[in-house]
RNA sequence: AGGCUCGUAGCUCAGUUGGUUAGAGCGCCACCUUGACACGGUGGAGGUCUGGGGUUCGAGUCCCCACGAGCCUACCA
């Protein structure tokens, strides 16, 4: 009986369903004692703050996409989730909450601010849960793995205590980026770089006791209040008389020397260089060289300090506005010009960051970096794509080292604590309770944490139970496949690499590919940081979760990014209910099936299934020998392109055929067939098409796995089996490769658009407007092929007779298309037909035509051209030409018929 | 400043090692409310691949230059 099922797929109403239903038979738990070769893949956690934004549904998309894939060929498969980061960004959502609340976190302590996160991390873990299980994500996303959670603290912690034993990781007093909003150090990656229109002020210091200035040019006039000296060049003969004087500060009323350094660029500015070795970089070197004392007049939160005099308390800004003032009352102030310079501005935050000098802890990276160098030169890691490659090179190769400590309370707590009495530093795994140099108690932890990404460093391994041999770890690592953004090569990539060889001595997974990023319509890389971020949760009611996937996937084009539109959107979940339209089309039949005598049972049972395609009588059909040869060709064509990660290529491959093999063309060839009163014929009919639906659907599953999941589950499956997930990859069977049916349903498709064309060109578009139609061609295969087909060529050309010959027609009277193989006529009554038009399009024809040929006569009569070029290409090209100087002649011949008609 | 990527139909993009009249989706035009699907069907129009030069028998595809767009790295006040 014919079965009630919606008319169009309504993803909300079954998504959600099987989201829930694939966490809970845990079909994606790994298991390091099954079989199978192993599938092992690092997943980037998705940053945490209660939400996802739509730049996570490509990782995770093409994660799934591909973990499908392989278990459905039979790897077992393991999936490394990371839960969250414990990073700035948390921190700094907390406390705004917190804010909103009218709760000052300082004053809640640490201890209390910590346990607030975590209760707060709970709450909003769980929203996370459920959102990742509406985008589809099929893992389970325990907290067991959460990276602050007490087994991987413990990992961080014995790594930071190694490297520091091994003397990778120091405590310096050096330059280093302040945020003045997130109130911490970052790290130069942290640091974005804009170029922006400012201004260079240029500023009068009086020479001490001399009757002169030196003009020094600065874009941060407020620094000049931590100013320890002026720098000019040795051999610049503007000063070289004033090394070694004294300037008055101005402002600051203090006596500051003049140094000579090469550092100092002759040409830029005034050639002399007010030095704040606080707050530059450059400075701070030439500091130490010229043992300058240092000032910092800014505060933690980007005010001026106690040390900036009478500025002090007043927000950078606004001292930078105050100096300028009093210089230009002081008559100081020479002159301003506009100047564009880079500037940092903090990720998260997007406030300037300001350049400090303080004290942190810091990790030395060459070594670490040349083990990770070699992985990918070697090959032990590929990257992919190609180009990502010179990236990681370019990177790694003027590697600065990492500032690892961060200002925060949320993280992993640097394990060093400084003795009050001897001043040692201890450094330990186990809190330690006296000085190990000179046995006082009086310790005090450092107060910092680490930075987030130094335990996401640990991930491929820290997760897999490392350092302890467990059977995951034997088994697992090193892991397959990374899959993320390139937005985090050195984030996180490069030193999970540095880290894997470090401690493990191997690669932590074989390959990284870098996928593109989705854009927002403008361009603008989304990113929650920015509020740029569509939300994917909200799109997935709106167009379905298989609808988004397919989507990005069908865009993954390696190497450029994904610009995610509405358009876009709405063709995936058209195809998305062309699949359910094409499914409900075999429901709909369920009556039809009956009568033939068989159950949707029968036909659904494996091995009815595996014998496809099956033959009425004879042989196999040739639409049916046609189908299953497209259908294995789409196959290898999704296994090669997932294999290199061509995720477009994969998702357009079974578009196309779905769409356009599958409905378009075989269901409306083998509906007849379907009701055929001959019982043998109908079956096999019914087979053949329920085999085909059935491989296509899981050959789509990785793609589009809820709508897949619902119609493999609406079909009669084998006892015991659960998903279809858990089903089997069809492989493309070498007995369906049929290169004789794909020529020859080729020429019956050609011959069909002909004929529609001259039924669209003769306003007979109209279905129940029959007429007849003739067909001629000198080719006896081809004749063949036009009346063993008659009936499908009758219907789908709308035809009320269908004449098949070997004579060329008499073309006056009808309109006709030619190839070089074949003619197609249709009689005309005069007034169907438009002259002028058909004579134009015949003369568009004949130009294209004639273009071609002279083309091709030319570069045939090149003796260079077939000396050098392959036998193939020369062949092709005669064969080519002979055809077209066929069609060439019958057109013209028409054209000619066509004058003489009027 | 260095490095990388891109510039193909009205729009958004494919086009693996150079090879025979350059593809898709959306949009557009015409016809079709045909019992799977108007989130549909059928047919059609529309690019000479940013510009210039070079290599080659042959270039959208390789090389150089220019223009335009973007990204990454970089301590020039």
């Amino acid at each position: 009986m014919a079965r009630e099922i919606a008319k169009n797929y309504e993803p909300q109403q079954i998504e959600p369903r099987w989201a829930e239903f694939w966490v809970r038979e845990q079909l994606f738990r790994a298991d390091a004692n099954a079989a199978g070769p192993v599938f092992s893949i690092v997943i980037p956690p998705p940053n945490v703050t209660g939400s996802l934004h739509i730049g996570h549904m490509l990782d995770h998309t093409e994660i799934d996409i591909l973990t499908r894939w392989h278990r459905m060929r039979g790897y077992n498969t393991l999936y490394l989730p990371g839960m969250d980061h414990a990073g700035i960004s948390t921190q700094r959502v907390v406390v705004r909450e917190l804010a909103a609340q009218g709760i000052d976190y300082r004053k809640l302590g640490r201890d209390e601010f910590v346990r607030r996160v975590w209760k707060w991390k709970e709450e909003s873990g769980g929203t996370i849960t459920r959102q990742m299980k509406q985008i589809g994500e099929s893992c389970d996303w325990s907290r067991e793995k959460f990276t602050l959670s007490p087994e991987l603290s413990r990992v961080v912690r014995m790594v930071f205590v190694q490297l520091y034993e091994q003397g990778l990781i120091y405590r310096a007093h050096y330059m280093t980026n302040w945020c003045p909003v997130c109130l911490t150090v970052l790290s130069d990656l942290e640091v974005l770089h804009e170029e922006r229109a400012g201004h260079l002020w240029h500023i009068r210091y009086p020479v001490v006791g001399k009757q002169e200035y030196i003009v020094v040019a600065t874009t941060r006039p407020e620094t000049m209040l931590g100013d320890t000296a002026v720098a000019v060049h040795p051999e610049d003969e503007r000063y070289r008389h004033l090394v070694g004087q004294r300037v008055l500060l101005p402002l600051m009323e203090r006596e500051i020397p003049i140094v000579a350094d090469e550092m100092v660029d002759r040409e830029f500015g005034t050639g002399a260089v007010k030095i704040t070795p606080a707050h530059d970089p450059n400075d701070f070197e030439l500091g130490r060289r010229h043992r300058l004392p240092e000032i910092d007049v800014l505060t933690g939160d980007g005010h001026m300090s106690a040390a900036a005099g009478a500025y002090t308390g007043l927000d950078r800004f606004e001292a930078r506005k105050r100096v300028v003032e009093d210089l230009k009352a002081l008559g100081l102030l020479e002159k301003v010009t506009e100047h564009t310079h880079a500037i940092g501005i903090c990720e998260r935050s997007r406030t300037i960051v300001e350049p400090r000098a303080s004290t942190q802890w810091f990790c030395k990276m060459k070594p670490l970096a040349e083990p990770a160098v070699a992985a990918v030169e070697s090959g032990e890691i590929q990257i992919v794509p190609e180009n990502r490659r010179q990236e990681y090179f370019n990177w790694m190769r003027n590697i600065r080292d990492w500032t690892l400590s961060r200002q925060l309370w949320w993280g992993h707590r640097i394990p060093a604590w400084y003795c009050e009495d001897c001043k040692q530093v201890n450094v330990a795994l186990d809190d330690p309770a006296k000085c190990m140099k000179c046995g006082s108690a009086k310790l005090t932890q450092d107060p910092d944490v680490l930075d987030t990404w130094f335990s996401s460093a640990l991930w491929p391994f820290s997760t897999l139970g490392w350092p302890e041999e467990t059977p995951d770890f034997r088994r697992y690592y090193p892991t397959s496949l990374l899959i993320t953004g390139y937005d985090i090569l050195f984030f996180w990539v490069a030193r999970m690499i540095m880290m894997g060889m470090h401690f493990t001595r191997k690669a932590p997974f074989r390959a990284v590919y870098l996928h593109s990023l989705v854009r927002t319509a403008g361009g603008e890389k989304m990113s929650k940081s920015k509020g740029t971020g569509l939300d994917p949760v909200a799109l997935n009611q709106q167009y379905g979760t298989d609808a988004m996937r397919f989507c990005l996937a069908s865009m993954a084009a390696p190497g450029t990014d994904i610009v995610l539109s509405d358009d876009r959107l709405g063709s995936a979940r058209n195809f998305a209910n062309k699949i359910w339209n094409a499914s409900r089309f075999l429901f709909g039949k369920l009556d039809s099936l009956e009568q033939s005598g068989i159950t949707l049972e029968e036909l659904a049972a494996p091995e009815i299934r595996a014998k496809a395609p099956y033959a009425a009588g004879g042989a196999v059909s040739l639409v049916d020998g046609w189908l299953f040869s497209r259908l294995a060709a789409t196959i290898s064509l999704v296994n090669e392109a997932l294999q290199s990660y061509r995720f477009h290529e994969a998702a357009q491959g079974v578009y196309h055929f779905f769409w356009g093999d599958f409905c378009d063309w075989y269901i409306e060839w083998v509906k007849p067939e379907l009701q055929s009163a001959e019982r043998e014929r109908a079956v096999a009919a019914w087979r053949n098409l329920f085999a085909a639906l059935d491989a296509a659907l899981r050959v789509l599953h990785p793609f589009m796995p809820f709508i897949t999941e619902e119609l493999w589950q609406q079909f009669p499956q084998p006892a015991g089996a659960k998903s279809i997930a858990l089903d089997t990859f069809p492989e493309g069977r070498t007995e369906w490769k049929n290169a004789e049916a794909l020529e020859q349903f080729a020429l019956i498709q050609e011959v069909i658009v002909a004929l529609r064309n001259i039924r669209a060109e003769m306003k007979l578009a109209d279905p129940k407007k029959k007429v007849a139609a003739e067909f001629s061609s000198p080719d006896e295969r081809a004749r063949q092929a036009m009346e063993s087909s008659r009936d499908g060529i009758v219907r789908l050309a709308m035809l009320s007779e269908w004449k098949v010959g070997g004579e060329r027609l008499p073309q006056s009277g009808a309109a006709v298309r030619s190839t070089a193989l074949f003619d197609v006529r249709i009689a005309y009554v005069a007034e169907t037909l438009d002259v002028a038009a058909e004579g134009l399009r015949l003369r568009k024809q004949i130009e294209g035509l004639e273009k071609a040929i002279a083309a091709k006569e030319k570069q045939l009569a090149d003796d260079t051209f077939r000396s050098r070029a392959p036998e193939k290409v020369v062949r092709g090209l005669e064969a080519t030409l002979a055809e077209q100087t066929t069609e060439l002649r019958k057109l013209r011949t028409r054209l000619e018929e066509l004058k003489t008609a009027v």
